[in-house]
DNA sequence: GTCTATACCCAGATAGAC
DNA sequence: GTCTATCTGGGTATAGAC
């Protein structure tokens, strides 16, 4: 546990982490947070000051849990087509909530834009982690000099997946492009360039 | 004109639409519509009763607008094959806007989700619109058996140009796909079933 | 149709007792 | 660390004069 974190404010974290999520980072007052952790509006100031602190620590959070992620699917799958694949098996994995919520980054990413938040840079950074760690593999797969657009592409295919299974509040729709996703991946046309 | 609709109600329902766009529907106030339209808070429920009221309106105009739009393709380009390019290049032609503010119709709908807002169907219906139309144009092609599915997928992937676009402040990354989606679309095997 | 004034509520945030 | 009580601001919405 880092310094200066307890149990509590871990609680608080988690709890507004899933809130944001469901509810949208605007949409979820301090009372809401406090009554599903169970304390007092007065309470909650002693551990954080203001909202903006608490959405930070929920970024700062995810961010965490998402390296952690990555680290798992890396042991799982021995191959960089084993690990890409792992990815796009959490759109399966997820599927339920995707379509009740959308993509956890994707839709804070978009409110964070509309409410030209300054904790949007950070939001985006957890792209990046999926951004930097699907390229790698891409690059692991023989494509050097494309393998940021390849990433890039592959996340995007999986925002697009997600927002529609949303707003459809279709799940099946997941399942098809998945499958897709997974034959776009394995019919790549050979890496260009020397 | 419809019956009951006024001047003055058109340019609420032309401003709010930009604003819910820009800002966000939760995120925008009946202040900042009356601002800008250059209304008194007083006088502004004088033309609607509750701000669902006005996304209701705001929703039915982009409605007409769609279609309208829809209708232009489809007499600009006289084979399908041009009319959904029509529909990719919208990504080009509001490229600066999407960087900033995402696609109008994704975001409302992202945002209804969050807010388990009743008018989330109906702002899905936009989206059902050009999935009808996109449906329409890949079954003249010969896609009979797969329309549908093909105009989720192109969807799905202007969707997610859409949001990563706006996450990361990118307007190459839009260009860069938008040349991937011609290219996809100029490579689609041949139609399956007889 | 347009205005001012105001009621009412809920949000973020603070003070101070325990 | 936890509570109750409270301040302040902004939001939706209404009443009533002009």
């Amino acid at each position: 546990m880092q310094a200066g974190r307890t149990a509590t404010q871990d609680r608080i974290v988690e709890t507004a982490d899933r809130l944001f999520y469901e509810r949208g980072y605007d949409h979820t007052s301090f009372a809401d947070i406090a009554d599903e952790v169970g304390l007092s509006r007065g309470n909650f100031y002693y551990h954080f000051k203001t909202k903006d602190d608490i959405l930070t620590a929920v970024i700062a959070h995810r961010s965490r849990k998402t390296q952690q992620m990555l680290a798992a699917w890396a042991d799982h799958a021995a191959d960089p087509a084993g690990r890409i694949r792992q990815f796009i098996g959490m759109l399966t994995m997820n599927a339920a909530r995707i379509r009740r919520h959308g993509c956890p980054v994707g839709t804070l990413c978009t409110e964070l834009a509309k409410l030209e938040h300054p904790a949007l840079p950070q939001a985006s950074q957890l792209f990046t982690l999926f951004r930097q760690w699907l390229a790698q593999q891409f690059a692991q797969l023989g494509y050097a000099l494309e393998a940021d657009a390849l990433a890039m592409h592959l996340l995007g295919r999986s925002q697009g997946i997600a927002t529609l299974a949303s707003a459809f509040n279709d799940e099946a729709y997941i399942q098809q492009e998945v499958m897709q996703l997974n034959q776009w991946l394995a019919q790549l046309p050979p890496p260009s360039g020397k």
